[in-house]
DNA sequence: TTAGTAATAACAATTGATTGCAATAACTTT
DNA sequence: AAAGTTATTGCAATCAATTGTTATTACTAA
Protein backbone atom coordinates (compact mmCIF):
# COMPACT_ATOMS: atom_id res chain seq x y z
CA UNK A 1 0.00 0.00 0.00
CA UNK A 2 1.48 3.37 -1.31
CA UNK A 3 0.44 5.41 2.31
CA UNK A 4 3.18 3.35 4.13
CA UNK A 5 5.82 4.77 2.16
CA UNK A 6 4.18 7.90 2.29
CA UNK A 7 4.22 8.21 5.67
CA UNK A 8 8.10 6.44 6.19
CA UNK A 9 8.81 9.36 3.96
CA UNK A 10 7.43 11.91 5.63
CA UNK A 11 8.84 10.86 9.25
CA UNK A 12 12.68 10.78 7.76
CA UNK A 13 11.81 13.99 5.91
CA UNK A 14 10.90 16.06 9.82
CA UNK A 15 13.65 13.88 11.84
CA UNK A 16 10.84 11.25 13.47
CA UNK A 17 12.52 7.62 13.53
CA UNK A 18 10.81 5.09 12.13
CA UNK A 19 9.94 2.54 14.66
CA UNK A 20 8.08 -0.63 15.26
CA UNK A 21 5.66 0.61 17.40
CA UNK A 22 4.60 3.50 15.00
CA UNK A 23 4.11 0.92 11.61
CA UNK A 24 1.87 -0.96 13.81
CA UNK A 25 -0.22 1.76 14.72
CA UNK A 26 -0.39 3.27 11.14
CA UNK A 27 -1.40 -0.68 10.04
CA UNK A 28 -3.67 -1.09 12.87
CA UNK A 29 -5.53 2.11 11.77
CA UNK A 30 -4.83 1.59 8.34
CA UNK A 31 -6.55 -1.71 8.24
CA UNK A 32 -9.75 -0.18 10.24
CA UNK A 33 -12.89 0.64 8.54
CA UNK A 34 -12.70 4.82 9.27
CA UNK A 35 -12.43 5.91 12.60
CA UNK A 36 -11.16 4.46 15.75
CA UNK A 37 -11.46 4.73 19.31
CA UNK A 38 -7.86 5.21 21.10
CA UNK A 39 -8.47 1.87 22.89
CA UNK A 40 -9.47 0.20 20.38
CA UNK A 41 -6.07 1.38 18.42
CA UNK A 42 -4.46 0.18 21.78
CA UNK A 43 -5.73 -3.74 22.04
CA UNK A 44 -5.59 -4.27 18.24
CA UNK A 45 -1.70 -3.06 18.42
CA UNK A 46 -1.52 -5.13 21.35
CA UNK A 47 -2.05 -7.99 19.37
CA UNK A 48 0.77 -7.47 16.95
CA UNK A 49 3.31 -6.07 19.46
CA UNK A 50 2.51 -7.43 23.19
CA UNK A 51 4.56 -4.63 24.84
CA UNK A 52 2.59 -1.95 23.31
CA UNK A 53 1.60 0.63 25.66
CA UNK A 54 -0.83 2.92 25.48
CA UNK A 55 0.89 5.94 26.20
CA UNK A 56 3.07 5.14 22.86
CA UNK A 57 -0.30 5.12 20.94
CA UNK A 58 -1.53 8.79 21.98
CA UNK A 59 1.90 9.91 21.14
CA UNK A 60 2.29 8.45 17.63
CA UNK A 61 -1.73 9.41 17.33
CA UNK A 62 -0.58 13.13 17.91
CA UNK A 63 2.58 12.81 16.27
CA UNK A 64 0.16 11.40 13.04
CA UNK A 65 -2.12 14.28 13.67
CA UNK A 66 0.90 16.86 13.33
CA UNK A 67 2.26 15.07 10.65
CA UNK A 68 -1.43 15.36 9.22
CA UNK A 69 -0.99 11.17 8.29
CA UNK A 70 -4.12 10.72 10.22
CA UNK A 71 -7.26 13.17 11.69
CA UNK A 72 -8.78 13.24 15.13
CA UNK A 73 -12.30 13.17 15.93
CA UNK A 74 -13.37 14.20 18.70
CA UNK A 75 -16.85 11.59 19.29
CA UNK A 76 -18.88 12.30 22.43
CA UNK A 77 -15.92 12.63 25.12
CA UNK A 78 -13.55 10.21 23.60
CA UNK A 79 -10.99 10.95 21.01
CA UNK A 80 -11.19 9.02 17.36
CA UNK A 81 -8.13 8.47 14.70
CA UNK A 82 -8.99 7.86 10.94
CA UNK A 83 -6.63 8.19 8.33
CA UNK A 84 -6.90 11.41 6.46
CA UNK A 85 -9.25 11.44 4.05
CA UNK A 86 -6.89 11.96 0.84
CA UNK A 87 -9.71 13.64 -1.11
CA UNK A 88 -9.65 16.62 1.38
CA UNK A 89 -10.36 17.38 4.49
CA UNK A 90 -14.43 16.76 5.26
CA UNK A 91 -15.74 17.41 9.03
CA UNK A 92 -18.19 14.88 11.05
CA UNK A 93 -21.78 14.59 12.27
CA UNK A 94 -21.82 12.40 15.21
CA UNK A 95 -25.31 10.89 16.16
CA UNK A 96 -25.38 11.01 19.82
CA UNK A 97 -28.37 8.54 19.96
CA UNK A 98 -26.56 5.67 17.55
CA UNK A 99 -23.17 7.32 17.75
CA UNK A 100 -22.82 6.86 14.13
CA UNK A 101 -20.68 9.22 12.05
CA UNK A 102 -21.41 11.09 8.92
CA UNK A 103 -19.18 13.14 6.58
CA UNK A 104 -19.74 16.31 6.33
CA UNK A 105 -18.72 18.37 3.36
CA UNK A 106 -16.50 21.57 4.12
CA UNK A 107 -18.55 23.50 1.92
CA UNK A 108 -21.22 23.58 4.30
CA UNK A 109 -18.96 25.35 6.88
CA UNK A 110 -17.19 27.54 4.32
CA UNK A 111 -19.82 30.36 4.85
CA UNK A 112 -20.14 30.05 8.42
CA UNK A 113 -16.10 30.88 8.68
CA UNK A 114 -16.72 33.46 6.14
CA UNK A 115 -19.48 35.09 8.35
CA UNK A 116 -17.25 35.15 11.21
CA UNK A 117 -14.34 36.58 8.92
CA UNK A 118 -16.33 39.61 7.96
CA UNK A 119 -18.40 40.03 10.94
CA UNK A 120 -15.56 39.93 13.89
CA UNK A 121 -12.60 39.29 11.80
CA UNK A 122 -12.46 35.57 13.76
CA UNK A 123 -10.80 33.39 11.78
CA UNK A 124 -12.13 29.56 13.63
CA UNK A 125 -10.63 26.37 13.80
CA UNK A 126 -12.91 24.10 11.50
CA UNK A 127 -10.84 21.77 9.98
CA UNK A 128 -11.01 18.63 12.68
CA UNK A 129 -14.79 20.24 13.56
CA UNK A 130 -17.48 17.77 14.42
CA UNK A 131 -20.84 18.63 15.05
CA UNK A 132 -23.04 16.47 17.29
CA UNK A 133 -26.89 16.04 17.03
CA UNK A 134 -29.16 13.24 16.42
CA UNK A 135 -29.49 11.61 12.82
CA UNK A 136 -32.85 11.58 10.64
CA UNK A 137 -32.45 7.66 11.19
CA UNK A 138 -32.33 7.80 15.42
CA UNK A 139 -34.96 10.91 15.10
CA UNK A 140 -38.23 8.98 13.22
CA UNK A 141 -36.81 5.98 15.02
CA UNK A 142 -36.25 4.19 11.73
CA UNK A 143 -33.62 2.61 9.60
CA UNK A 144 -30.38 4.48 9.59
CA UNK A 145 -29.10 5.74 6.16
CA UNK A 146 -26.08 7.45 4.90
CA UNK A 147 -23.74 5.68 8.10
CA UNK A 148 -20.52 6.02 7.62
CA UNK A 149 -20.07 3.47 10.20
CA UNK B 1 -30.59 39.06 44.17
CA UNK B 2 -33.82 37.69 42.78
CA UNK B 3 -31.37 34.51 40.77
CA UNK B 4 -30.83 32.92 44.06
CA UNK B 5 -34.37 32.84 44.70
CA UNK B 6 -35.14 31.24 41.42
CA UNK B 7 -32.82 28.68 41.39
CA UNK B 8 -33.84 27.37 45.08
CA UNK B 9 -37.50 27.38 43.49
CA UNK B 10 -36.15 25.23 40.92
CA UNK B 11 -34.41 22.91 43.02
CA UNK B 12 -37.21 22.08 44.77
CA UNK B 13 -39.64 21.89 42.28
CA UNK B 14 -37.30 19.14 40.84
CA UNK B 15 -37.52 17.70 44.05
CA UNK B 16 -33.68 18.66 44.89
CA UNK B 17 -32.15 19.64 48.28
CA UNK B 18 -30.86 22.90 49.07
CA UNK B 19 -27.57 22.52 50.42
CA UNK B 20 -25.04 25.22 51.56
CA UNK B 21 -22.62 23.61 49.17
CA UNK B 22 -25.26 24.34 46.09
CA UNK B 23 -25.66 27.84 47.57
CA UNK B 24 -21.88 28.54 47.48
CA UNK B 25 -21.31 27.17 43.98
CA UNK B 26 -24.40 29.56 42.88
CA UNK B 27 -22.70 32.61 44.38
CA UNK B 28 -19.32 31.65 43.29
CA UNK B 29 -20.65 31.74 39.83
CA UNK B 30 -22.72 34.52 39.82
CA UNK B 31 -20.21 36.78 41.65
CA UNK B 32 -17.62 36.08 38.96
CA UNK B 33 -17.61 38.19 35.91
CA UNK B 34 -18.58 35.53 32.93
CA UNK B 35 -17.58 32.20 32.49
CA UNK B 36 -14.91 30.42 34.97
CA UNK B 37 -12.86 27.54 35.07
CA UNK B 38 -13.91 24.71 37.10
CA UNK B 39 -11.29 24.81 39.20
CA UNK B 40 -11.68 28.53 40.20
CA UNK B 41 -14.71 28.08 40.97
CA UNK B 42 -13.53 25.47 43.50
CA UNK B 43 -10.76 27.78 44.88
CA UNK B 44 -13.00 30.29 45.33
CA UNK B 45 -15.31 28.31 46.85
CA UNK B 46 -13.48 26.57 49.26
CA UNK B 47 -13.00 30.13 50.80
CA UNK B 48 -16.58 30.37 51.60
CA UNK B 49 -16.54 26.54 52.92
CA UNK B 50 -13.40 24.98 53.70
CA UNK B 51 -14.23 21.29 53.76
CA UNK B 52 -15.82 21.79 49.47
CA UNK B 53 -14.76 18.77 47.39
CA UNK B 54 -14.34 18.74 43.90
CA UNK B 55 -16.52 16.32 43.03
CA UNK B 56 -19.35 18.23 44.70
CA UNK B 57 -18.39 21.09 42.59
CA UNK B 58 -18.71 19.01 39.49
CA UNK B 59 -21.70 17.58 40.34
CA UNK B 60 -23.39 20.95 41.31
CA UNK B 61 -22.79 22.31 38.18
CA UNK B 62 -24.09 19.62 36.39
CA UNK B 63 -26.67 19.41 37.99
CA UNK B 64 -27.54 23.34 37.57
CA UNK B 65 -26.78 22.59 34.27
CA UNK B 66 -29.46 20.21 33.72
CA UNK B 67 -31.51 22.89 35.30
CA UNK B 68 -30.65 25.74 32.81
CA UNK B 69 -28.86 27.78 35.67
CA UNK B 70 -25.66 27.16 34.41
CA UNK B 71 -24.47 27.03 31.16
CA UNK B 72 -21.35 24.93 30.31
CA UNK B 73 -18.89 26.27 27.85
CA UNK B 74 -15.91 23.87 26.44
CA UNK B 75 -12.88 26.25 25.99
CA UNK B 76 -9.81 24.36 24.37
CA UNK B 77 -10.25 20.84 26.68
CA UNK B 78 -11.35 22.69 29.52
CA UNK B 79 -14.74 22.98 30.93
CA UNK B 80 -15.88 26.31 32.10
CA UNK B 81 -19.62 27.53 33.27
CA UNK B 82 -21.33 31.14 33.23
CA UNK B 83 -24.83 31.97 34.58
CA UNK B 84 -27.06 30.74 31.76
CA UNK B 85 -27.88 34.31 30.14
CA UNK B 86 -31.19 35.48 30.68
CA UNK B 87 -31.33 37.28 27.04
CA UNK B 88 -31.71 33.66 25.32
CA UNK B 89 -28.57 31.23 24.63
CA UNK B 90 -25.66 32.81 23.02
CA UNK B 91 -22.85 30.52 21.66
CA UNK B 92 -19.02 31.63 21.90
CA UNK B 93 -15.95 32.37 19.98
CA UNK B 94 -12.71 31.58 22.05
CA UNK B 95 -9.23 32.69 21.12
CA UNK B 96 -6.33 30.17 20.83
CA UNK B 97 -3.95 32.65 21.13
CA UNK B 98 -5.24 35.67 24.32
CA UNK B 99 -8.34 32.96 25.59
CA UNK B 100 -10.54 35.56 25.27
CA UNK B 101 -14.33 35.19 24.83
CA UNK B 102 -16.37 36.72 22.53
CA UNK B 103 -20.00 36.06 22.54
CA UNK B 104 -21.83 34.93 19.20
CA UNK B 105 -25.54 35.64 18.70
CA UNK B 106 -27.19 32.11 17.83
CA UNK B 107 -28.25 33.24 14.58
CA UNK B 108 -25.33 33.52 12.83
CA UNK B 109 -25.98 29.21 13.46
CA UNK B 110 -28.93 29.09 12.99
CA UNK B 111 -28.71 29.04 8.52
CA UNK B 112 -26.24 26.17 9.45
CA UNK B 113 -28.86 24.29 11.31
CA UNK B 114 -31.06 24.88 8.65
CA UNK B 115 -28.94 23.65 6.65
CA UNK B 116 -28.04 20.24 8.07
CA UNK B 117 -31.92 19.57 8.64
CA UNK B 118 -32.94 20.23 5.03
CA UNK B 119 -29.88 18.25 3.60
CA UNK B 120 -29.65 15.52 5.91
CA UNK B 121 -32.56 15.72 8.63
CA UNK B 122 -29.78 15.77 10.64
CA UNK B 123 -30.65 17.76 14.45
CA UNK B 124 -27.11 19.43 15.65
CA UNK B 125 -26.30 20.24 19.56
CA UNK B 126 -25.44 23.45 19.16
CA UNK B 127 -26.88 24.80 22.37
CA UNK B 128 -23.93 25.23 24.08
CA UNK B 129 -21.45 25.64 21.05
CA UNK B 130 -18.04 27.23 20.75
CA UNK B 131 -15.59 27.78 18.23
CA UNK B 132 -12.14 28.01 18.48
CA UNK B 133 -10.01 29.93 16.61
CA UNK B 134 -7.86 33.46 16.80
CA UNK B 135 -9.46 36.72 17.37
CA UNK B 136 -8.91 39.86 15.27
CA UNK B 137 -6.55 41.44 18.15
CA UNK B 138 -4.33 38.55 18.24
CA UNK B 139 -4.55 38.18 14.51
CA UNK B 140 -2.53 41.64 14.12
CA UNK B 141 -1.20 41.39 17.05
CA UNK B 142 -2.93 44.66 17.91
CA UNK B 143 -5.27 45.63 20.59
CA UNK B 144 -8.30 43.58 21.49
CA UNK B 145 -11.37 44.74 21.18
CA UNK B 146 -14.91 43.38 21.91
CA UNK B 147 -13.51 40.92 24.66
CA UNK B 148 -16.14 39.47 26.49
CA UNK B 149 -13.71 38.59 29.27
C1' DT C 1 -40.43 18.29 67.74
C1' DT C 2 -38.81 14.26 66.68
C1' DA C 3 -38.05 10.11 64.14
C1' DG C 4 -37.74 8.15 59.51
C1' DT C 5 -36.11 8.32 54.54
C1' DA C 6 -33.76 9.30 50.76
C1' DA C 7 -30.77 12.61 48.48
C1' DT C 8 -26.36 14.37 49.04
C1' DA C 9 -21.48 15.13 50.59
C1' DA C 10 -16.99 13.52 51.43
C1' DC C 11 -13.47 10.55 50.36
C1' DA C 12 -11.30 7.27 47.65
C1' DA C 13 -10.93 5.07 43.52
C1' DT C 14 -11.35 5.11 38.57
C1' DT C 15 -11.22 6.71 33.74
C1' DG C 16 -9.27 8.83 29.50
C1' DA C 17 -5.50 11.43 28.32
C1' DT C 18 -0.92 13.40 29.14
C1' DT C 19 3.71 13.93 30.94
C1' DG C 20 8.44 13.14 33.41
C1' DC C 21 12.18 10.27 33.39
C1' DA C 22 15.50 6.55 32.91
C1' DA C 23 16.59 2.80 29.79
C1' DT C 24 16.51 1.53 25.12
C1' DA C 25 17.10 1.54 20.29
C1' DA C 26 17.02 4.09 15.73
C1' DC C 27 19.78 6.76 13.15
C1' DT C 28 24.39 9.25 12.16
C1' DT C 29 29.19 9.62 11.61
C1' DT C 30 33.24 7.80 11.34
C1' DA D 1 30.87 -2.33 11.19
C1' DA D 2 31.11 -0.03 15.58
C1' DA D 3 30.57 3.78 18.62
C1' DG D 4 28.14 7.99 19.65
C1' DT D 5 23.87 10.88 19.95
C1' DT D 6 19.47 11.64 20.72
C1' DA D 7 14.58 10.52 19.78
C1' DT D 8 11.57 7.27 21.55
C1' DT D 9 9.75 3.68 24.46
C1' DG D 10 7.92 1.85 28.68
C1' DC D 11 6.56 2.63 33.10
C1' DA D 12 4.92 5.34 36.73
C1' DA D 13 2.98 9.47 38.02
C1' DT D 14 -0.18 13.03 37.09
C1' DC D 15 -4.23 15.75 35.56
C1' DA D 16 -9.15 16.86 34.69
C1' DA D 17 -13.33 14.76 35.17
C1' DT D 18 -16.39 11.14 36.86
C1' DT D 19 -18.15 7.50 39.76
C1' DG D 20 -18.94 4.08 43.80
C1' DT D 21 -19.75 3.87 48.58
C1' DT D 22 -20.74 5.01 53.22
C1' DA D 23 -21.88 8.52 56.53
C1' DT D 24 -24.30 12.58 56.88
C1' DT D 25 -28.02 15.78 56.52
C1' DA D 26 -32.03 18.07 54.27
C1' DC D 27 -36.53 17.31 54.04
C1' DT D 28 -41.09 14.69 55.21
C1' DA D 29 -44.58 12.99 57.96
C1' DA D 30 -46.00 11.75 62.34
Amino acid sequence: MIKHEQVIETLRLKGHRLTPQRMIVLSTIASGDGHMGVDEVFQAAKKAYPYMDIATVYRTLNLFKGLGVVTEVAIGDRLHFELTDPDGHHHHMVCRACNGAFNLSPHYLAEFRETLNKEFGFEPDLEHFAVTGVCAGCQDMDVKTNRTH
